[in-house]
Formats: C-alpha cells, structure tokens, sequence
DNA sequence: GGATAACATCCGGTTAAGCGGATGCTATGT
DNA sequence: ACATAGCATCCGCTTAACCGGATGTTATCC
C-alpha cells in the first residue's frame, strides 16, 4: 500500500512516458479491442475465430489484433496459414479485472459518461 | 492467479459491461487526462493548480477532470470558490502503476505504435 | 453592490480513429 | 500448377474527440 505511494513519486517525472502509457490504455478503450481482448483471455484463438466471434470485417479484427500485439497485450504464433493469437502476460488479466472492478465500483449510474464532446445534441 | 482465471470466466458474457469498461480506459487514453490523474495521486489540487501543471487552457482542464470524475476516477471537494480534486480510490494507483509496468516490459522499442490509423503518410 | 477570482459550459473548427470493402500475399490441398 | 483458405494491408469515408476562446455562474473581497 504505502509501497504503491512510494512508487507513484517515480511517475511523472518521466515525462514521455505518458503519451507511450496514454497509448497502451487507449488501445483498451476500444469496445471491440476490450471484447477481443476478454475473448483471448480464455485462450488462443485464429484470427477467423476471433471474426466469427467479433461480428465485424475480416480487415478490421485483423488490425486491431495487430494493434493488441504491437502494445504488447497479446502474442502470435504462426502455423501454417493460421495465425494464433493469445494473451502475452499473466498481468493482462489482474489490469482488466481491476478496471472492471472499479468501473463496476464508480460508475454505477454513469455508464455513459458524455462529458468529452458535448457534441451540440446532448443537453 | 487461478483465482484470476476463475475470475475471467465471468466477464464476457456481461456483454453491455464491455462498452462501459472500454469508456473506462478511454478516459485514461487521453495523455492530458492521465498527467492530470498522475499528476493527483501526489495529492489533492486546485483546477487552477492543474491548469498550471498541464498548460493547457483552463476550459479543456476543467472538462478532463469533470470526466475523470465522471468516470469514478477523482471525486471533488468544493471550498468557497475553489474546487479541490483527488484520486477517488487507492485501487486507481495500484490500475496505473500496472499499466506503467505493462507499458515499460512490452511496448518497448514500439512505443509509438501507430497500427490503427495508417493515415496515408505513415510508411 | 461592484469588481475580481475560480470553475463550468458552450461554440466552431481540426485531427484522429473507427468502419467496410478491395487488393495482395503466403501456405496448404488436389 | 491451379485453386482456395487465411491474414495482412490499403483506400475512402464518416463520426468522435480534442483544442482554444468566449460566455455564464457563484463566491469572496473591498
């Protein structure tokens, strides 16, 4: 606890590191990256699985399984014409449990929260 | 950890659930939102404090951190003419501090991941 | 009570981020 | 070798999301 203090003293400072931070979260805060992400969590998966259970374009999941991969939430492994994808980190699971407790927790009544653009048709 | 597992089970079948915890982590998506938020787990501050810190104008600071606080994030203290902000929960140190460690093992070398919008000029 | 300080909200404009559908590429199967 | 299956990338389009600056609103100070 007085640990997880001591550690956010380290955190600002490092300036760049924000936007990289920034970046890894916003890649969750896609409701069709969070629903791939959740469906790999119960494991490995084919990109024309992950399709199937996604609903959208071929192009698209494949794109945002790319951008998963690339911000290090999951990892491939090629075979044959298939690409495998599953979660790389044990860790992935404890941040998406967490978020989904605390939302759970906070939100309640303000599941939609449209504060950001209050985009002219929203009283 | 199996208990995580076990967790996991549970969560995709919640369907709705999916989009508000993607709203979640969009709010911390935004790099001014997460310095704001890094910047109140210091402490509590002014939103003038925070104008300050993050230089950007006084309107936009003050939308991000109604969002943060929409969002479960911060909660606010009003005192005569000023409004006093702060981290809501200590599990809210305990989300970034994670993703600062996912983010720095991971991301790496592909900081700047740049997957989802191939705009054109990005070879 | 008028002036100022501190926040919150609104408006218009710009860029980013999502989507489908078309195209390209590599690896199986016959 | 040809056809096909499975992925990845590209193109144009549409909407969401961020920004600054202007405009309320409420509370302190003289």
């Amino acid at each position: 606890m007085t640990e997880v203090i001591e550690q956010v003293r380290l955190l600002p400072t490092a300036a760049g590191g924000v936007n990289t931070v920034a970046k890894f979260f916003r890649a969750l805060g896609d409701p069709t990256r969070l629903r791939l992400l959740e469906f790999l969590l119960h494991g490995e998966h084919t990109v024309t699985e992950c399709v199937r259970h996604i609903g959208l374009s071929q192009g698209r999941v494949s794109t945002h399984l790319a951008c998963l991969a690339d911000c290090g939430y999951v990892e491939v492994r090629r075979t044959g014409r298939n690409a495998l994808y599953r979660v790389a980190d044990p860790r992935v699971a404890d941040l998406v449990m967490l978020a989904h407790a605390l939302a759970a927790d906070n939100c309640a009544a303000l599941a939609d929260c449209e504060r950001i653009p209050p985009t002219r048709d929203n009283p």
